[in-house]
DNA sequence: ATTAATCGGTAACATATGTTACGGGAGGAC
DNA sequence: GTCCTCCCGTAACATATGTTACCGATTAAT
């Protein structure tokens, strides 16, 4: 598959035809950048110079608290932009470490070329605007998440919200209760505890990585 | 003062010439709304259905946590946009309660009608991305501040920031302890308590609203 | 088949923070 | 001046979460 055959998956050219994306291409200076399984894209901190276009594969981004502990803020699968928040701006600077979840190819320019590549098609810009709004609105969830409830209410917002388009009451957590801690921000151990007890409770019946919801409602009290 | 005249200072009309704003403002409906202090302008969760624009005064934002404990997000002074990653996109809900700290203005316009302004001048969505990707950069320092460290932690980040650009090392609060718990998420008890256990530590020197830094190196190791 | 790594459960204990309540000082309202 | 409110300090106690360590089960690697 050619990269404007890729690219013209990637959200940012939404709207815009493959043909036209070649075009632009042609204009601008760019490089392919690949990684394997846990590569770091980027760190957490570093001066951010240009503008990552995923191609394919999957990345993280992660912040490490005050003990050291890696905290997941976010998966970005398949076709996105990394880091565009922090491209423009007063603080270029990347604001999670961004790894590789397994093979990964992006195509990477400078901040003029992207600057460029924008101002060619007004859809672009629009796409711009749009993936940076979707991100401020993720950010503004992940706090309510992260900073605002303990962890009962987490594993709450996480069950309820993996159930919502959904008519069953079991979930399959898609990972290790260890990953899972990492995306709550709190020690597996203690998200261990968390779990037992509320299938102790009759709240949840919790297996591994099989979870089944009994009582919606005394789970929909354990957020906000 | 002319409403025309206070949008020119309004970051949405960044190198927008006056004249030019009251063209456009003369094609697009709009209304004037005006608040007092503690005035609730929004409630969080509220639907998002046009884009509120700053003419003077100073708003607030905040959340509750699940205690029902209020936590300020951030102040919003002068000239700015409320909430605007929330009128695009996906989930087109205020994030925060925003309201009024004291006397302020704002004019208010439908999604269609703001959509229309940002169309007129090139310059204005320009505007309106950095506007939304500062708020990004924002919100990403935020769940580092939030959640990603202890009470001393956010002590240090706090009087650290607010001596970046100032020789000294003396700190006036700008607001009581107990606005300051706040603003850290905090309760006020535990945050007076931190406070003395880095005086008696010789760290800083605290008295009420008035702080020292007598040890910048001890401080910084709270954070991160 | 054997070994090594991961995973989930658990427990004892440490620590950070919240909860509630009290008191005293400063300052404003009257 | 007196009352009232806000603000800060403080203390005893409760609770949530982290820390460390161990164990057995499962899974992956050789």
């Amino acid at each position: 598959m050619t990269i404007c055959e890729q690219l013209s998956k990637n959200i940012l050219f939404k709207n815009v035809g493959f043909r036209e994306i070649c075009t632009m291409l042609e204009e601008i200076s760019y490089k392919k950048t690949s990684y394997s399984k846990n590569d770091v894209i980027a760190f957490e901190g570093d001066e951010v110079r240009g503008q990552y276009i995923m191609l394919s594969g999957s990345v993280r981004g992660e912040m490490t608290n005050y003990q050291g502990k890696v905290v997941k803020i976010e998966d970005i699968e398949g076709s996105s932009l990394l880091a565009p928040a922090f491209i423009f701006g007063g603080d270029r600077h990347y604001p999670v470490d961004i790894i590789a979840n397994n093979d990964t190819e992006c195509i990477y320019m400078g901040n003029e070329s992207f600057t460029k590549l924008l101002q060619m098609n007004p859809e672009l810009n629009t796409n711009f605007r749009d993936i940076v709004t979707s991100k401020t609105q993720f950010l503004s969830n992940k706090i309510k998440f992260l900073a605002l409830q303990p962890i009962k209410g987490k594993i709450a917002s996480y069950l309820l919200t993996r159930t919502k388009n959904n008519p069953g009451n079991s979930v399959l957590l898609p990972y290790s209760q260890d990953k899972l801690a990492d995306l709550f921000g709190v020690t597996r151990p203690s998200l261990t505890r968390a779990l037992r007890e509320l299938d102790q409770d009759k709240i949840i019946e919790a297996e591994g990585k099989k979870i089944i919801i009994l009582d919606r409602k005394k789970l929909e009290n354990f957020i906000q």
